[in-house]
RNA sequence: GGGCCCAUAGCUCAGCGGUAGAGCAGCGGCCUUUUAAGCCGUUGGCCGAAGGUUCGAAUCCUUCUGGGCUCACCA
């Protein structure tokens, strides 16, 4: 041991990390010594470092001209700083960087607000702080410190300390000043050490607050009511989805966490609440990826007597008032491409998406979404795949009246060149005529839209007129029955928003939750469940309503020009450790 | 789940068949306006795990674990 009691350096430790942890806990041990709780709850800040900024950065004098390089820098005594004011303020943060000169060192402070310098100096700190708290000081710590501020030669806002606490000593040290923290599965694991190394990823974050809360205040100041429904559902509804699944012990009961709130929220409606809204959790039990998180924030909301061209006005007027906002323009870079967010946004229909953007022939586009013999055989062309194409054609099919027709076989005679022609016909003749035949041709040149076009919208546009197929909850459009009054809201080909007129006719209801069922049995284990309560909800009558869900993850990362939605979410889900 | 890529000191990275390196951080010094401070000295690693090939493996092969991108599913 030295006369300063460090530890022994020769002494037996694992790893450097053991090593520099042990000596930190050291220096607490010594702190405590002293006097001085290394983990105090007595300090309370008179300042925030923006508030501290805000009043001081006009006093801000001329820059001094930059010195020589290489000039021999003149020594002073500390003496010759001269505070901006006799006022004090005490300020508390984290300390990031320690540059020590030995009678003085520089210490830039961390708070929720920003940085500020702590100027360290022998001359005008309390001796008894410089002596035995300063030698102690570690980057990581969170300390308070007080004085009055001056400007540096450098024209650095700092704080000339009088007093210095260590009101929390960190033991485990911090990643690299100056390349931060960088491993991705670090900083998802271990976001705490993420956020207090690097400004930006709090900014991201602080931005997403921004977002949620200028939704709640916009929404607010339309009347619209904010409402909590069920997270646990006896039944899965409301989006195509597989669900996760869980269990009430005293009920013994199975549960499924929500994979969409829209069903409640139009019970609600139906009771007379006109305007609501609800942000929370959606849990949807597929894939991983940039785009997908187990877990995600929707912000669902129902408009009654609106109809859904009123909902892409709103959502138009929605974001583009948040990226002013959060922003202060409606230009984001997203994933490398430059958005434009100003209104208007481009509208199109599905099936005209399939013809300018996906270089469909307009014969092709008129028979895809009418005769589903020829529409199977134009996916086909485009790459969907045969599995899907037999399930979707299956789908048409009454349950009990398959006599022979199965996935695997129809899958098989759709792959193969030699039966695709005929197969198509056998089962398209029997089961899918009149509105029957192009619905499922519909949900077809959905597939075909997906497969052609979708990529293609990246600047904002609401792609609107959905097949029916697609869409078991919507409006059915008045002049085509086979489309409905819905559209989605594509950035850069990702899906922001969804919504539409909602269906309010009870039978159509049943007969939407009917088909659910039968692709379900055809094998679209994605399909909504039959909800019997929701149906006698629109029996008692919901007004004429427009409903809408925006992932608020994704436009978080539009907003803030992320191009993985782990950069939106503070703790995405991760595989144990 | 499939394909491709990654894993070396606390952090950021080099090394890619001959037995472990740098910068930062740490530790000991010098230094009273720095800001990736500087200078001198110095500690620190079972090279993600387990097998295999080889006289010899961080390096080549296999499997596993974790992660990234991507495809599929979906929002």
């Amino acid at each position: 041991m030295s006369d300063r009691g460090r530890p022994d350096p020769s002494g037996d430790f694992e790893s450097t990390l053991e090593r520099i942890m042990a000596e930190r806990a050291g220096k607490a041990d010594r702190l405590r010594a002293a006097g001085h709780h290394p983990y105090r709850n007595d300090v309370k800040p008179t300042h925030t470092v923006a508030s501290v900024r805000a009043r001081y950065e006009p006093t801000k004098p001329p820059p001094a001209p930059a010195p020589e390089p290489g000039a021999p820098r003149a020594k002073g005594d500390g003496e010759g700083i001269k505070p901006i004011d006799g006022d004090r303020v005490r300020v508390a943060g984290r300390v990031v960087a320690k540059r020590g000169f030995g009678k003085t060192v520089f210490a830039p402070v961390r708070d929720a607000t920003g940085d500020l310098q702590l100027y360290l100096n022998v001359d005008h700190l309390d001796a008894g702080d410089f002596a035995t708290i300063l030698p102690e000081l570690d980057v990581g710590d969170i300390v308070a410190a007080e004085g009055p501020l001056f400007w540096t030669k450098r024209g650095e806002l700092s704080l000339l300390a009088a007093r210095l606490q260590i009101v929390t000593k960190s033991v485990r040290p911090l990643p690299d000043k100056w390349h931060g923290l960088t491993d991705v599965e670090q900083r998802y694991r271990q976001r705490y050490v993420d956020l207090a190394v690097s400004p930006e990823v709090r900014a991201v974050f602080t931005k997403r607050s921004q977002i949620v809360a200028g939704i709640r205040r916009y929404l607010d100041a339309r009347g619209f009511l904010e409402v909590e429904t069920p997270m646990m559902h006896p039944i899965i509804g409301g989006a195509a989805a597989r669900p996760f699944v869980t269990h009430h012990n005293a009920l013994d009961m199975r549960l499924y966490m929500r994979i969409a709130p829209e069903l409640y929220l139009k019970r609600l409606v139906v009771g007379g609440f006109d305007r609501v809204y609800e942000i929370n959790r959606n849990f949807r039990n597929e894939g991983l990826s940039r785009q997908h998180n187990p877990e995600f924030t929707m912000l669902e909301f129902y408009w009654a007597y609106a109809v859904y061209t009123d909902l892409m006005d709103l959502t138009e007027e929605l974001v583009t008032d948040l990226a002013t906002a959060v922003n202060g323009s409606t230009r984001v870079t997203w994933d490398g491409t430059e958005v434009e967010l100003a209104r208007p946004w481009r509208r199109v229909t599905v099936r005209d998406a399939c013809h300018q953007l996906g270089g469909l022939p307009v014969a092709d586009v008129d028979a895809l979404f009418t005769d589903p013999v020829a529409a199977a055989g134009i996916a086909l062309r485009h790459g969907v795949p045969a599995h899907d194409v037999a399930k979707l054609l299956l789908a048409g099919v009454p349950e009990g009246a398959w006599d022979g027709l199965e996935l695997g076989l129809l899958t098989t005679e759709l792959k193969d060149p030699a039966t695709r022609d005929r197969v198509a016909p056998r089962v398209c003749e029997r089961y899918a005529q009149g509105d029957e035949a192009r619905i499922r041709a519909g949900h077809l040149g959905y597939y075909v839209f997906e497969a052609t076009a979708e990529a293609k919208l990246v600047q904002p546009t609401f792609l609107t007129q959905f097949p029916l197929a697609v869409s078991p909850l919507a409006r059915k459009n008045e002049a085509d029955p086979a489309f409905c009054d819905r559209f989605e809201l594509f950035v850069c080909g990702k899906e922001i928003a969804n919504g539409f007129s909602e269906l309010n006719d009870p039978a159509d209801q049943r007969a939407r939750f009917a088909a659910q069922s039968r692709a379900r049995a055809a094998g679209a284990d994605e399909a909504m469940d039959y909800d019997e309560d929701y149906c006698r909800a629109l029996e008692v009558g919901m007004p004429p309503t427009a409903g809408e869900g925006i992932g608020i993850d994704r436009l978080a990362m539009l907003l803030t020009g992320q191009a993985s939605i782990r950069d939106v979410i503070l703790f995405p889900l991760m595989r144990p450790e």
